[in-house]
DNA sequence: TAAAAACTGAAGAAAAACTGAATTAAACTT
DNA sequence: AAGTTTAATTCAGTTTTTCTTCAGTTTTTA
């Protein structure tokens, strides 16, 4: 995991640091709020362990900033004060937890495997549709337990068919969602034909589901009915 | 900590008890399995050092003692040079790591404070998937039964897949977790694919399981299935 | 039933992945 | 510190996989 400390007690943040990164982990750390926003408007953590008291002002505003950019590091607050205010406000913002200190780094080291774990079960990481069931995760996709291989193009409409599921979807927005707005093309929609073919091949082999229905005229439309 | 001694050899015997003792352990020793486990029955011990060769069976007997019983002592084996499948066997069933004899014995005292650092963080000193064990202590790898010697990347890439076995790890993550974000590899993931090929080429070595898959256009995903 | 749209299989083009070997860099030795 | 060994990276050529194009066919609808 990527964690970034931000931390002004030179001491305290170096044992993190180190102990830490004995576990796999990639570890970066800073001792205020100016060069914490600086990293992390330059690269995307899993973790922030956070310090509230830094010599240029309060760690909560790191957790404005990632509820503003719409960030999901995940934040351990770390703090000398046990008021029960900071703690609130803390979790209020968008902490996951909160630490005081003095603290032994093996507990640390646990809430972070927790919060961890919450995090990763409070998102849902599977796509369902009747027999259809796709792994976000894994990139895989099982029909009646049976696992399809798919191309990139092939699971990207998948997924696009299926998030928009009994939606009639226009060719014109399924090229735009494929290959973005840079493709021009014209009255030729070859390519789109082409993939449907090869996914529908794919979806027939293992169900007799014809899932995947033509609106003439304007494009397609993922449905059981 | 208090540290019990399994081991045949009396002068060896004698020296790790004397250098640990000098480090505020209490230590006490013994020199056959008979005797381990009836000091184990009345003893809570925080660390077992466990010759495998013992005159009245092996050494094993102890570690599946331990898992009978729950307990929770941390045990590092100690073997000849000879007998590799000991050390894996060892690593199986609970040991937290393994040292070839002859050893210094500032190393023993090394590798202990270290098992005993991860034991307090509550994590595991062995990571195993199928038959593949590796012991993050000793940054080493079994693959049934065979020692297979990695590089830094390879091993740095090989505990990546592992710990994110099933999920498609794509080729950028993969880099940002090897090099950090600093690398800048706009396209060029030349170097990528040469350690791929070579850690598979290690682990195709001894065993038939293709674990590492391609995932055209993204990345790679380590899997059994 | 004619025109437009959709579909198909196959082939060519393009992109991505792989490989062995050479080069460069890093890590040890003495 | 120089030399040796080992590992990391780069490179150029090859193979594999996917994407796109195309020409011919079928389906739909007006």
């Amino acid at each position: 995991m990527k964690i970034l400390i931000v931390e002004d007690e030179q001491g305290l943040r170096e044992n993190m640091l180190t102990y830490l990164s004995e576990d796999n982990n990639i570890c970066e750390s800073c001792a205020d709020l100016a060069t914490a926003i600086t990293k992390l408007a330059g690269y995307q953590y899993d973790f922030v362990l956070l310090d509230i008291g830094l010599p240029d002002g309060e760690g909560f505003e790191i957790l404005h900033y990632l509820k503003k950019e719409m960030r999901n590091e995940a934040v351990i607050i770390i703090s000398a004060r046990n008021s029960l205010d900071d703690r609130i406000k803390g979790l209020n913002i968008g902490a996951d937890d909160y630490l005081v200190k003095p603290f032994h780094l093996a507990e640390l080291k646990a809430r972070i495997v927790a919060v961890f774990r919450r995090k990763a079960a409070n998102s849902n990481n599977n796509l369902v549709f009747n027999e259809i069931v796709i792994n976000l995760i894994g990139r895989t996709v099982f029909i009646n337990d049976v696992e399809i291989l798919l191309t990139r193009k092939e699971y990207d409409m998948l997924l696009y068919f299926i998030a928009n599921k009994g939606k009639v979807i226009a060719k014109t927005a399924l090229a735009e969602h494929l290959w973005g707005d840079e493709m021009d093309m014209h009255d030729n929609f070859d390519f789109i034909y082409s993939h449907i073919k090869n996914l529908r091949k794919k979806i027939l082999d293992v169900t007799t589901n014809d899932y995947l229905k033509s609106v003439y005229g304007i494009g397609y439309k993922f449905t059981d009915k």
